[in-house]
DNA sequence: GATGAATGAGTCTTCATTCAT
DNA sequence: AATGAATGAAGACTCATTCAT
């Protein structure tokens, strides 16, 4: 997607336009002149105007994961890798701009066909396997995966809703305020 | 809107078909056909669609408002006013299908003015006394109010992210295994 | 019309809105409001929208046909008769604004009944009388019936075309200066 | 507007149904099919509906304006400029049925952009300068601009009027006869 | 008689998609 | 392969008219 190619443009004019004005609001047209493509061309790379938007969405996943899997040393310690994947993530959604608008817009949406589901649990074997390393470790409390999944994904996500509509300053006193919680409310004080 | 006039009887079908399908695949003919009366009708008691919508997430976010202050008697601890607060609200979710869903799929949507920011803003108020209380009286660290509201919302937006789209298991469990995560992140371990 | 029961006042009522917005962007509704009377009502006295504008044709018809033969003594000139009856419908064109206006957009509508043809034409019999008499006494040429009234009244809705839309200034020397070309016109120089 | 574009065939339909129909009693869907185009196609080539009305109008005045100059030499007497120019823009509203009507009927509409009043005075010029030359040749009386204005387009108007109604018979008799009352009294009778 | 809430047919306009070039 | 003119189905909304009260 970061190319020049034709279906490259289209998909880069599609996230940023719906992510500005929506899906509905977005007519096709209006891609194909972002793009610099004839309107027509669109459907040559895609087979519908809702398949650029999943095709977007799973590329865009595939980054994402790509993201969080950064900086992740074969040696780290549970505790770093719980820290550096969740900023990792909340990186990618706060410096993206873009693609983490669209992530949180389309994740509920009707137009996301509902296999990702399954394809993002799949790409989260990893947290799996790092909580059984925690645990067997003795470094965290013996939570759910579904526990830890949701404190991993909820929170940057709550962060990213207050920081995209100004509610709150993305300071790295609060970024590490709300990490720590997380941290403390799973690992076991000694 | 639990009644049975013309207006409560659109806001209700206009919850659910939304809910079910996008606010741009339920056309106000349908709208009107489940509400039982003539498209036109729906023009007498709001301006628009869209103001439809609004008006249906105003009630729909008073009514959790009020679930949330459900079952607080005056003298209860900090602790459990945390526990029970957090329950309210997902057991609103939970259990009030479409509301939970119509205020996941709408609370970053353009539809919504802006305002309701501000006005949610203000129905937090509770959240901040309750934050100042427990760290007087010793009961949590010193964390920040976004923090917690962080951590109140985005667990529950998670959890019923997961439920709704059949990843998960909603046990008692769980829901325990992740309040206990919150919990023993922001309380003092004495 | 003057009068002040409900007929006369959804008359009214219309008269002054259709003149200002336009037959279609005046809703019943819109006159029901501003002749302080319920929309059904309308319907008890008229048939249709249309109907009120039929029958207030008829009236403003009727209305300028009396201000046209008013100071007309019996033993007038034909020279004054014809200047005092021009000056008539002028005045009633120029000084009667909602009326003046109605009547020239609804001459050309398709609203109107084609009868009212046939009345118009009834309702000029006086000035087919007053060309022969003018023809008979020596005081104009031998004219035309259908010229005279292409003069009468063709001046004075031109002129008031003018007025209303600011393209004029309508004093008392050009009113004069248009009304000497028609009598100069038609009159025999001896 | 002769032509077999689409555009040309979308005023042509445009004119014709809005001049036997009236602009509300004609859908655009009315005039996509009688154009032979589909009604999306329409709004290629125009803003909206009312924009048709606005282009047609302006291409007909420019036509009526071609027209109304048509065979005047340039050393035409004062006299025959008069009368041929008469004759021309009654000749036009006479044999170009829709054109007339079209006149006749958005004249005093309010589709009808008010920036058309002004262009039109321009247009008339030409007619000032008759009547200057006619003023300093001795051939007219010193009238005023907008009382030869008021006949000129008076006359034509409501004989056009009465034509259409089936009010007169239109023959060259009559019309020299209305003519002939314009044109006796502006002129010097020497 | 009077009302005005309710209706639904009808309107303009948009836009995803096709297809001739 | 690429285009963009053309399409027409579909949607939000208006409003003349009806009818239960």
């Amino acid at each position: 997607m970061q190319g020049n190619s034709k279906k490259d443009r289209i998909l880069r004019a599609t996230l940023k336009l719906i992510t500005e004005n929506g899906f509905h609001a977005t007519p096709v047209s209006m891609i194909a002149q972002e793009a610099g493509v004839g309107a027509g061309t669109i459907y040559r790379y895609f087979k519908s105007k809702e398949s650029i938007i999943n095709e977007l969405y799973d590329i865009i996943m595939k980054e994402l994961h790509e993201a969080t899997m950064a900086n992740i040393p074969p040696d780290i310690s549970v505790r770093d890798e719980f820290y550096t994947k969740w900023k990792n993530i909340l990186n990618f959604f706060i410096t993206r701009e873009y693609e983490g608008r669209f992530i949180s817009q389309y994740m509920t949406s009707p137009y996301i066909e509902r296999t990702v589901i399954e394809e993002t649990k799949r790409r989260n074997i990893h947290l799996k396997l790092l909580i059984e390393r925690g645990i067997s470790q003795g470094e965290i409390r013996r939570v759910d995966y579904n526990t830890i999944a949701v404190y991993m994904w909820g929170t940057i996500k709550q962060l990213h809703y207050l920081y995209v509509n100004n509610a709150i300053n993305l300071t790295e006193e609060l970024i590490d305020d709300i990490y720590s919680v997380f941290w403390e409310g799973i690992r076991i004080h000694k």
